[in-house]
DNA sequence: TATCATAAAATTGGATCCAATATCCATTTT
DNA sequence: AAAATGGATATTGGATCCAATTTTATGATA
């Protein structure tokens, strides 16, 4: 078998790293419809939360063999996840774990600051009275929680859960897709700086403006939040990486 | 062969479509490193120019024979389009183009509304004496141009030469992504409209704020440009389609 | 004639197989 | 000892093959 070559050489960490690949979306989400997309879904969620770390090569036959299928959906998951530029193809060599750095964080952070302030505006005027429950619990639930990645995802639920009403699915798609690609960086920022760094204080503030159907000071507020959270972020790059 | 099959019964239409699309890339564009990708590119174009109408089911075996290659490239090439939204994944029925309708095009313009007076602050500050040149050829070029398609291309180029300097490469893909769906529904503005439409004031306006460095001005007329886009499509859906 | 059951055709997702090519390592040569 | 060279090895992109499932056509029956 092959797998024994994984753990022949210096490839034993990533060996460790593969093997506990196989169940990390299989609590939580519900079963696909196809094995592509739970590849795809399973490598996302372990690209996101930083367990495959940036410059990774992923060789297509061993992760089909970690996931007990053929190269086939391994090449189709690894192919959307170049669409999402998560991965890179480097002929001959496999799918690289695109690295992360300041540029990307920068990057990252302009978009956002671009479609939330969108998102939000658009979405206040709808907002019902469920909605604000849901976002009030989720600030409850963030004072709770101690685990970084669990952290993120609250995070990032709460900030959907303000734009959900903005009507415009396609721009919310989007912004799911930088809010996710944010974990990978809030890390770092958490790792830095503390839990209590989450802002909590602006989430609270931007849910009072937002009941308040006062669209410029919960814009107001999400674009401070976003722009300390990019300037912590860059100090961190800046002094370590 | 499967060729007669085309033209056999009620698809003759679209069987003169297809053979049509081989040669549409072919031109312009360099060779491609492998198959899949020329498959890619030369689909993305049709389904953009509005040569593939939206609700066409793309068969595999059917792509695979016209592209002389089997089925396996052009399957992901089409993941990649799902990826990029334009077609849509129905189980034993084909990939399917998306269909335009007035909600996507108010979503591509709230996204666009977003992005694109972020790239144009960012870049404003770093933009020189070639991009000011190009970005007066492209206006130049548009005032004689007449095909519809070929203008969709000279706009989008001339947008993205005022961006072109935000140094931010993530947020230009993007905005670059939206362009590209932007000149599914140009086509209809232009056909409702007239080119005079086209709004080149509007693009000197820009290009003058942009010369003086004034980002608040060139931010506001590039504001109002895409409403106006906006709203001349929506008003063209409310009647029509 | 309309409707329902059943069989045939078509289409996809996945597995296996094959050819091309880059990488990597050992050996040889300077 | 360092560099060049040649061949084994690994890895990918693409082709072909197979199974599962859906759609569509056909025909029987009320």
């Amino acid at each position: 078998m092959k797998g024994q070559v994984i753990v022949s050489d210096g490839k034993l960490a990533q060996a460790s790293v593969f093997t506990s690949l196989k169940g990390l979306v299989d609590g939580a989400a519900p079963r696909f419809r196809t094995a592509s997309e739970y590849v795809e879904a399973t490598l996302r969620a372990a690209i996101l939360s930083g367990r495959l770390a940036g410059g990774l090569a992923l060789r297509q036959e061993e992760l089909a063999e970690i996931f007990g299928v053929s190269r086939m959906p391994v090449r189709e998951a690894l192919r959307q996840l170049e669409a999402q530029a998560l991965v890179d193809f480097v002929p001959h060599r496999g799918a690289v774990v695109t690295e992360i750095s300041a540029d990307d964080a920068a990057d990252n952070y302009a978009i956002r600051l671009a479609l939330e302030p969108m998102a939000l505006s658009l979405s206040i005027p709808h907002l019902a009275e469920p909605d604000f429950v849901l976002a009030a619990d989720l600030i409850a639930e963030m004072d709770e929680e101690a685990d970084p990645g669990r952290m993120g995802e609250l995070n990032r639920r709460f900030h959907l859960s303000l734009y959900a009403r903005a009507g415009r699915v396609k721009l919310l798609l989007l912004v799911e897709q930088q809010l996710a690609a944010a974990d990978r960086y809030l890390r770092f920022h958490l790792a830095a700086k503390g839990r209590e760094h989450m802002s909590q204080q602006d989430h609270r503030a931007m849910l009072k403006a937002a009941g308040e159907r006062d669209v410029p000071a919960a814009v107001q507020v999400l674009e401070g939040h976003l722009r300390t959270a990019a300037s912590t972020i860059a100090a961190f790059f800046a002094s370590r990486g």
